[in-house]
RNA sequence: GCCGCGUUCGUCUAGGGGUCUAGGACGCUGCCCUUUCACGGCGGUAACACGGGUUCAAAUCCCGUACGCGGUACCA
């Protein structure tokens, strides 16, 4: 088996796109296959420079690597296919000699007044195709000698492919069973540009071919242009590879993830995106495999061996699958918990020392250890300032409701008995406080609120002796005796 | 318009003629735990698009309708 990723560096990777490496990779991995990637760069007027290095830096994030491609070697490159151009060029030859394709002409403006032409409410894109073809100026209309003529003069060209009306195109999809569509309905679809490259169908049937890939798994946009493809196949007597079209990524709305789209609604359409807002690749990678596909378990979390060994084709749904940023952010937090806090730490502390000057890697350890059930995301722990540093406000509708008068002077005699603690771990913090509430006869109430708004100024959060023993004793006298006299009066 | 694909809780899905009083997960929500919050545990909420068939029996098979999505480029 050989499977094979396909991008267009058009521009950053997309999060869809990322879904069909994965799936293509789990097969692979699966079956013991080959997988490839290469990199369909035909287009020269959408080409975006760093994209392509975005696509190998998404990849290796997502933890999905490839056997052959770009950088990686192979037997079958090169695996650009701005570098094989010469070959599409003969394969196009050979469908001219064969009559399965034709020359033609026509300006872009000629096309632009056929379809202005035709356009009416019944057919509102006209096509060029068997029924017009005869009225454009190609090979099939003129003759030979012009023909030969005008391309030898160097006049503009592109190369179509030649479909004739009345048959019936069919295939075997994966994940759809079979498939029919009437030639009809299929343009002459160009082959070669006038620029002398391939487009897509034309570089992308012999690429698969000559990279004997086996199993073309893309995105559901593909399928409609399968029969040209297995038109093509056909006319170079070649056998089409096993098709499997995966269903499309789509947004809250139900629209097309595209950014316009999805950015509207908050979500992030490319993969940088979701590395740079701090994502665990394995939850997104995750998450992505069950969009659309289901082992035939109830299990949802698990890890790429898992999957893989779970992997087949015939569990990829049918269905349109509408991207739940909620449930991510589930998957996000289950992945984050099952990281040491050191390592999260070491993240994140890039981020953590210019927010907060002097913090120590430990202190950040310290943090995220504290915070670790409450995290979404790794740099959260962040936004808990009051960690790192003396809050700077206090809970106005907390401290009206719950802070009495005795709360000041409660805090400042709490402190003072907090001078006397060693060591200073959460257990004997949680002993200390305890006797300090039978000593002065109150409820422990009395004592833990006051104490947690004079450490971060807000009516809830972490277990206070844990806030306590990470925090200090020096800065925890300083925030009990700064609420004693700055909090009610 | 035409062509293709689809349609089970709000979302991702299981199910593929009887085991479905339709299962799981996210979300939302109640209770417990915790003198906070979160986590966790135990509950709850909520779906077979519609209409015809076929059958003893249909979420499951067939047909139609509606709706959604994709395609309809010298873009991929």
């Amino acid at each position: 088996m050989r499977v094979r990723f396909a991008p267009s560096p058009t521009g950053y990777l997309h999060i869809g796109g990322l879904r069909t490496a994965l799936y293509n990779f789990l097969l692979a991995k699966r079956h013991g296959g080959t997988f490839l990637l290469r990199i369909e760069d035909t287009d020269q007027t959408r080409f975006v420079e760093d994209a392509e290095q975005d696509i190998f830096d998404s990849l290796t994030w997502a933890g999905i690597s490839f056997d052959e491609g770009p950088g990686k070697g192979g037997s079958f490159g090169p695996y650009h296919q701005s570098a094989r151009s010469a070959r599409y060029k003969d394969v196009a030859d050979q469908l001219i000699g064969l009559g399965k394709a034709y020359v033609a002409f026509d300006s872009s403006g000629e096309i632009e007044a056929l379809k202005e032409k035709l356009t009416s409410l019944e057919n509102p894109n006209p096509r060029y195709d068997y029924a017009t073809r005869s009225e454009m100026t190609n090979s099939l209309t003129l003759s030979k000698e012009e023909t030969v003529l005008r391309m030898g003069r160097g006049d503009e060209y592109v190369v179509r492919l030649l479909v004739h009306p009345g048959k019936e195109v069919s295939f075997i999809d994966a994940v759809r069973g079979q498939v029919t569509f009437v030639s009809d309905a299929v343009d002459d679809q160009v082959l070669i540009k006038s620029d002398g490259l391939p487009t897509y169908h034309l570089a992308n049937i012999v690429d698969d071919h000559d990279m004997e890939i086996t199993h073309v798994i893309r995105g559901e946009e593909w399928l409609s242009s399968t029969p040209k493809h297995i038109l093509l196949y056909d006319a170079l007597g070649w056998t089409a590879p096993q098709m499997a079209h995966l269903p499309l990524i789509l947004s809250p709305s139900g629209g097309k993830l595209s950014k316009r789209n999805a950015e509207s609604e908050g979500i992030p359409v490319s993969v940088k995106q979701y590395r740079d807002k701090g994502y665990e690749p394995e939850a997104l990678v995750n998450f992505l495999a069950l969009l659309g596909w289901n082992p035939g378990t109830d299990q949802e979390l698990m890890t790429v061996d898992e999957m893989a060994a779970a992997f087949s084709l015939d569990r990829v749904g049918q269905a349109g699958v509408q991207f739940d940023l909620q449930k991510l952010a589930w998957f996000n937090e289950q992945y984050l918990r099952g990281r040491s806090p050191l390592s999260i730490a070491q993240t994140i502390y890039p981020a953590a020392a210019d927010r907060y000057p002097g913090v120590s890697l430990e202190f950040v350890a310290g943090a995220v250890s504290l915070m670790l059930e409450r995290l979404s995301f790794a740099s959260d722990v962040l936004d808990a300032a009051y960690l790192f540093e003396d809050p700077n406000s206090f809970d106005e509708t907390a401290v009206a409701k719950r802070w009495k008068e005795n709360s000041g002077p409660l805090c400042a005699s709490f402190s003072k008995k907090l001078g006397t603690i060693s060591p200073w771990t959460a257990e004997s913090l949680q002993v200390c406080l305890k006797e300090f509430v039978e000593e002065n006869g109150i409820g422990i109430g009395e004592i833990m609120f006051p104490a947690r708004m004079a450490l971060s100024g807000l009516p809830s959060g972490p277990d206070l002796y844990a806030m306590m023993a990470l925090l200090g004793v020096d800065s925890v006298q300083r925030r009990l005796l700064r609420a004693s006299t700055s909090i009610g009066v």
